[in-house]
DNA sequence: TGTACATCAGTGAACGCGCGTTCACTGATGTAC
DNA sequence: TGTACATCAGTGAACGCGCGTTCACTGATGTAC
């Protein structure tokens, strides 16, 4: 194998060159993405994927997997280990902002449900999960953790979504990132007591 | 105007059979969703749609607009007026179950920004939107309410998009339902003290 | 060091497909006189 | 009550498109002797 070239006949690289069209092709946006529209990018013909890639699929899978591995990267360098509810609102932070600086890669991450659970891809998801659990677990370690995790997860990517699908307005990343913390911060604290909660006034909506 | 036949050169109401029928494709799942497709299903050559909806995405606009008004629908018929965490919780229950029992118009509705603000869609989105805001100003009236509207639609935004996605196991309705509450009663019961709160011990992820 | 050969990673043409949309058309309907 | 006519809501054929995938092929590479 030819570390250098990836000129002529051969590529020397084909496999992650690919990778990286797909990325970049979904990343601009202006395109539709297609095997053949990633093929072309990377300068190759229509049919020269298949040696790496079993199918269009597989390429997805490929790109989601990838796209996992940054997103954890990016909460790790955020805050890995948070201690205080403001640290858990900068990982919502991250979050959303990978979702909205990577609209169409988090689009895909997230497609369909994938058919093989032992797929790299869903393992990838995993470590994202189990990030955001244990990060939650960590500031409050005497709740329902995986009750609380799931909620977390929910509550950031809800808001990953909402903003992504504009429902909600997307503006700077500033605003995003102040509508993101005073979320989290509002629903964290709001209540509690570590009870129960029945004292909301019955108005009519 | 004739409201008795549908049957015929002249269909009779067309605009909604054809609106129908698209609905009822998305929730079949089995064809790909297609102009064409729909027009099939309506008994309709392929270029009849077009005496009626512009374009494709017109016809796509109609349905999900008919989804959030039936979303809503859904929404005030369990917790019209909450008074608890555990009615907010019923309102969270409903707003996913919709999005299982119709995953491929809950996607649709929350598909792409649409261009027009003043849209239907836009108007019928924004109606949900507004229940779960006085929903949740309503049991949680002292707190910062849009912050906490964000959050509350967006935590159950996040948990249906999660569960379609496959990101968290779908199983049966009493599962996801069991999963949604505890979510949503461990979120806002954590916590609070109605101020902030740094006590997490600090664990390497 | 040179040569034969197997293997590999590309090419380019072609397949069949379904799509959105347009067009000239025609059958049905309802209205004016 | 009957007839001419405008309007409307369909038809069906065709357009051009890009797609995923397959196929027989060929140029390049590396290895065995």
């Amino acid at each position: 194998m030819s570390t250098s070239s990836g000129e002529g006949y051969h590529h020397g690289d084909l496999r992650s060159a690919l990778l990286k069209a797909a990325i970049e092709l979904l990343e601009e946006g202006g395109e539709t993405f297609s095997l053949r529209a990633v093929a072309r990018r990377a300068g190759v013909s229509a049919a020269a994927p298949y040696r790496h890639y079993a199918d269009k699929d597989a390429l997805e899978s490929a790109v989601a997997t990838a796209g996992f591995h940054d997103l954890k990267d990016d909460l790790t360098r955020t805050a890995g280990a948070p201690a205080s509810v403001s640290d858990l609102a900068e990982l919502g932070v991250a979050y959303v902002l990978f979702a909205l600086r990577r609209p169409a890669v988090f689009r895909l991450m997230f497609g369909n449900a994938c058919g093989d659970p032992a797929d790299q891809r869903v393992l990838a998801a995993g470590e994202v999960q189990d990030l955001v659990s244990s990060a939650v677990a960590n500031v409050f370690p005497e709740a329902d953790a995986p009750a609380l995790a799931t909620a977390g997860w929910s509550l950031v990517h809800g808001l990953a979504f909402l903003h992504l699908d504009g429902k909600l307005p997307a503006g700077s990343d500033e605003e995003v990132s102040t509508r993101v913390r005073s979320s989290v911060e509002a629903i964290l604290t709001v209540g509690g007591h570590g009870g129960d909660r029945h004292d909301g006034a019955p108005v009519s909506v």
